[in-house]
RNA sequence: CGGGGUGUAGCGCAGCUUGGUAGCGCGCAGCGUUCGGGACGCUGAGGUCCCGGGUUCGAGUCCCGGCACCCCGACCA
């Protein structure tokens, strides 16, 4: 990939034309959370003025959260840029028929927002923007010559979540940057995506953000690379497995495991029926037969849209079911229903997969031994049950999650499993998108070819709720400075008198003058109330101006994180925060 | 979509069991006193008690039906 040349170096000038009094700032701070907050982010998000919720899953930014957004954003594109990326917009109403060329018109449909046009004309609310890429591609790059190319947008994405949650976490509309990578080949495909993997990984460095790359799932997107960006925290929706030893991470969805070696047994004694009456769960097997639960196979009935599987499974573990549907290559997975049971002859509770009349798909952890395994007969399982020789065990694969203490599928250490928030992620397609729309450029030897595609995501709002869940203490937030919404936070104590007000206008007004952000809390209020708004807020840099600093003929410095403030002179109070201000601020651009 | 919870002033909540003038704290407005870690006094404004039916002389409270929001799960590039 081509470097360009390192981003501009920031300077201190005039940039910034808002001023911020908090006297009149549109968005209040709450003394007490919402009851609807219940994470310390949502409720910081809330407390702080960030944002407002306006309905379930749709949030209003409020001016102090729109700066944040908005500096989020400009770190992003920087760093898109600077692989070589082009800024680009699509509408958010995106026409069926493009969506249709794909299937995903109808894959799509219950998570999707809808309308028509007054003349019956279908559109979709955008969730993503691959097929419109796709349409333009194919329009605009005739030729080899004109790849390999990647274009980007920030534009909002509609996604009809069953269950918003956590603030900004999961939302109903939200602004993702989506970048979209086209080359002529797998190679340049295989290079966008690592640049595009390096853009990442420093994006979410600079925005404080302490982001893992791991494997992960393709869900219904097709193809098979993909990686996502996981910020570790207790609030995260996701389950990720991390070795303990190598650099092994993967999504739960995907993750896998070293088997355990296993000694290949003799040959076993024949399966005998043995009274099982009302145990119809393995916790109730292991408690009337005191074997545990790894000496028993479940069966799990499933009904898909292909028809209804038999999943074994040992005892001791669930099935996956992300793996499960790629496997089956099915959208959808439930439990079976009565006439599925009676048409495959199991019996609720007393399943097994001898006999049974079902396609059977055998987890790859079930060993070649003995087992107990339901025995389709009510009351009633099986002893000594062997896959291969009492049923059928062509279809291996492995379907079952990973649990803490596993082995690491590539070295062999343990593996462990946390939480995390999903901040990012990176597919590659290779030419799945170019076969379903027709899209293709002529090649140097004279003959079409399909576009090799990848896409690149980050939801901006998202992105801002974890840094603040990720970036707090027990007062409020703690903004990276880089995405800070104001960089300095003067407060005048108390603002009715005459030299404290005088001073702090003139301070403010160099610092504005200068290129400063500055947040100026003008607001004739208590120390009390102003100092828990400025923790609250989490402006890097608080300035206070009072009447016991000006005493000293200085102002008091102090760092959001840190506990002890300085008295600077006032006369060299403005030098000194600029000089502090424009020294954060190349720290915060590497 | 399944399970649970909550809807009463801007926010946090009480009142509902046992029907009878709608309350408390914070915030907000005015005046005064304060002024370095969510000050104090006085005065005041602010309510379709989520919505619609029903029972009753009378419903925030009881009954029926809906809706919204939150949490867990399912689902989810």
């Amino acid at each position: 990939m081509r470097l360009r040349e390192r981003a501009k170096r920031p300077r201190l000038r005039f940039t910034d034309n808002s001023r911020m009094r908090m006297s009149g700032m549109f968005g209040r701070t709450l003394r007490e959370p919402p009851s609807e907050a219940q994470s310390p982010g949502h409720q910081l998000l809330l407390r702080a003025a960030i944002a407002r919720p306006l309905a379930a899953g749709l949030y209003t930014w409020l001016p102090l959260g729109f700066r944040v957004a908005k500096k989020v954003e400009r770190i992003i594109r920087e760093e898109q840029d600077r692989i070589g990326a082009q800024e680009m917009e699509m509408p958010v109403l995106t026409p069926a028929e493009y969506w249709k060329e794909t299937g995903r018109w109808e894959a799509l449909e219950p998570i999707t927002f809808r309308t028509k046009d007054h003349n019956g004309r279908e559109y979709m609310v955008s969730y993503t923007h691959e097929e419109m890429v796709m349409h333009h591609a194919r329009n605009e790059i005739q030729s080899y010559r004109q790849l390999p190319v990647i274009v980007y947008h920030f534009q909002s994405k509609g996604r009809d979540e069953a269950r918003p949650r956590a603030g900004l976490l999961r939302v109903r509309e939200f602004v993702m940057k989506d970048a979209y990578s086209i080359d002529a080949d797998q190679a340049g495909l295989q290079r966008a995506y690592a640049a595009e993997h390096g853009a990442y990984v420093r994006t979410f460095q600079r925005m404080g953000l302490n982001a893992i790359s791991v494997e992960s799932d393709t869900g219904a997107m097709g193809g098979d690379l993909a990686h996502e960006f996981q910020v570790l925290t207790d609030v995260g929706e996701d389950t990720i497995a991390i070795c303990e030893n190598c650099d092994y991470k993967a999504n739960m969805e995907k993750a896998r495991r070293k088997l355990p070696d296993t000694a290949p047994v003799g040959e076993a004694a024949k399966a005998v029926p043995i009274a099982t009456p009302g145990a119809e769960s393995i916790e109730a097997l292991e408690a009337s037969l005191q074997r545990p639960a790894s000496a028993f196979l479940k069966t799990l009935l499933l009904k898909t849209p292909k028809g209804v599987v038999a999943v074994v499974l040992p005892g001791d573990r669930e099935a996956n079911d992300a793996k499960l549907r790629k496997l089956l290559d099915v959208p959808q997975i439930t439990f079976a229903n009565d006439a599925d049971f009676a048409a495959a002859g199991g019996v609720a509770g007393f399943v097994g997969p001898v006999g049974l009349r079902a396609r059977v798909v055998v987890d790859s952890s079930v060993e070649r031994r003995g087992y107990v395994a339901g025995a389709n007969t009510k009351d009633t399982h099986l002893d000594n049950v062997v896959p291969g020789r009492d049923f059928a065990d062509a279809e291996r694969a492995d379907v079952h999650d990973v649990k803490p203490g596993d082995a690491c599928p590539a070295c062999g250490g343990t593996l462990t499993l946390a939480r995390g928030v999903e901040v990012g992620n990176i597919f590659s397609f290779d030419t799945y998108y170019a076969d379903k729309m027709g899209a293709t450029y002529l090649a140097e030897d004279g003959t079409r070819k399909p576009f090799y595609f990848g896409s690149y995501g980050i939801g901006v709002s998202r992105g801002v709720q974890t840094i603040i869940e990720t970036n707090r203490d027990d007062r409020g937030i703690i903004w990276p400075f880089a995405v800070a919404p104001y960089e300095v936070h003067v407060v005048g104590l108390p603002m009715n008198d005459e030299t404290v007000r005088a001073t702090a206008d003139a301070l403010v007004a160099t610092l504005e003058e200068k290129g400063v952000e500055v947040l100026f809390d003008d607001r004739d209020e208590s120390a009390g109330v102003k100092f828990a708004d400025a923790d609250l807020i989490g402006i890097p840099f608080r300035v206070t101006v009072s009447k016991r600093s000006l005493k000293e003929k200085s102002v008091e410095l102090k760092g959001r994180s840190s506990t002890e403030a300085e008295l600077v002179p006032q006369d060299v109070a403005a030098d000194r925060i600029i000089d502090i201000v424009r020294r954060a601020r190349e720290a915060a651009a590497r």
